[in-house]
DNA sequence: CTCGATAACGTAACGTCACTAACCATCGCG
DNA sequence: CGCGATGGTTAGTGACGTTACGTTATCGAG
């Protein structure tokens, strides 16, 4: 049993299998669908190495499954900021955006769980920190939120609550659709792409001003 | 190390033990505030009982969560009842039922991750049953949905949805902003009973028609 | 060209977990 | 009194996360 189908890396290159780590960490959630099948031990012979092996390059597991929490989001932002910069118009901008959240979680809903609803025995301090950086897509949202407020956009008795309450409404529009969707895919949806448009559309019409 | 504290239930009374170990199993969830704590060995010797015991009366550990899960909702339906009788007016009844809904989750996050954040491995067939039945708080939901479409309150391009949409669209709402505030207590939250009712009342102006 | 430090792993093992098989004691009924 | 169902027990299996510690190969200094 010994073989592990896996030559030692080179005296720089520890970093390499940190990656596959990573990526074969990212495969079994994707492909079994479930957090729990991603062991440190299904990890590890996927890479073809021994558990301990792991925490050679993560401290625990919680450590790694937060890194892959962290390359998710990565990819989520990326299809956020492809939405951020379709529309230059603030209002059909968050709607986009809008769309495109609940479509990226509807398709990637592993990638959803973990990001949103997966619990992390970690200090919320280090969470926040890592989500609420520049270029984070919560940053984008603060963004285009700003951009509705100064544009005058925001309903009256809203308006005066700050860029941060306005970019929470809606996010809290958007999730809620996308997490039901990816936790109870067993309730009697109606057809699902027209629930996102309607959802969006109430959430502009409730948060900002009527158009035109 | 025998002794187990507990004593053998008479012939009919089996069931005794089984109520005994839910709340148990309720209790452990609401006090350690973690999952995990919930294993079938720390409710067994809550019980005063050996963990074998356990299968006496719960298939698996699933079937146990979900029998919690299964009391949350009653408690949580009970709550969104009440919410329910308060106010007969649909609009202010659905508002109402969503304040009810979002600081239930905020003051029993544990219950509320439970119900609609856990991943069981239960067929969803199973799962929707459940939840949908008569009196459910989704069947509540929808009644209260189908008041507003009858009662024309709602906007124009969302009437002919149906009851099931608009009681979805209110759904999104409320569970949006109650499972970020569970499951991201550490971000920058605005005023957290201010950010409750100001969505509330955008998600009203953005499905129904506006007051008056 | 050697040689010790160190990076990059492996081996063995611990404690806990969910769960099962098999056994035993008690109760109520005939 | 016996006998089967009921409500538990003891003992054990395999998987899990994690740790202590051993092993090997490489790099740079002398």
């Amino acid at each position: 049993m010994s073989p592990p189908g896996r030559s030692r890396s080179p005296r720089g290159q520890g970093e390499q299998l940190r990656e596959e780590i990573l990526e074969a960490a990212q495969s079994l959630l994707m492909e079994t669908a479930s957090e729990d099948a991603v062991s440190i031990r299904a990890v590890a012979d996927a890479v073809g190495v021994t558990p301990p092996s792991i925490y050679r390059h993560f401290a625990d597991k919680d450590r790694l499954l937060l890194e892959v929490c962290r390359l998710s989001f990565e990819r989520f932002t990326d299809v956020l900021e492809d939405a951020f910069r379709e529309d230059h118009d603030p209002r059909r901008r968050i709607e986009g955006m809008g769309r495109a959240y609940v479509r990226y979680a509807v398709d990637n809903p592993e990638h959803y769980r973990i990001m949103f609803m997966a619990r992390f025995e970690l200090t919320t301090q280090e969470y926040a920190e890592e989500m609420v950086t520049d270029g984070s897509s919560f940053d984008l949202l603060l963004r285009t939120a700003d951009e509705l407020v100064t544009a005058g956009l925001v309903r009256p008795e809203l308006a005066d609550r700050g860029a941060l309450t306005i970019g929470m409404l809606f996010w809290a529009n958007v999730h809620g659709l996308a997490s039901l969707l990816v936790a109870k895919p067993g309730l009697p949806w109606p057809d699902r792409d027209r629930l996102i448009d309607d959802l969006v559309t109430a959430a502009t019409r409730g948060i900002l001003l009527d158009p035109r």
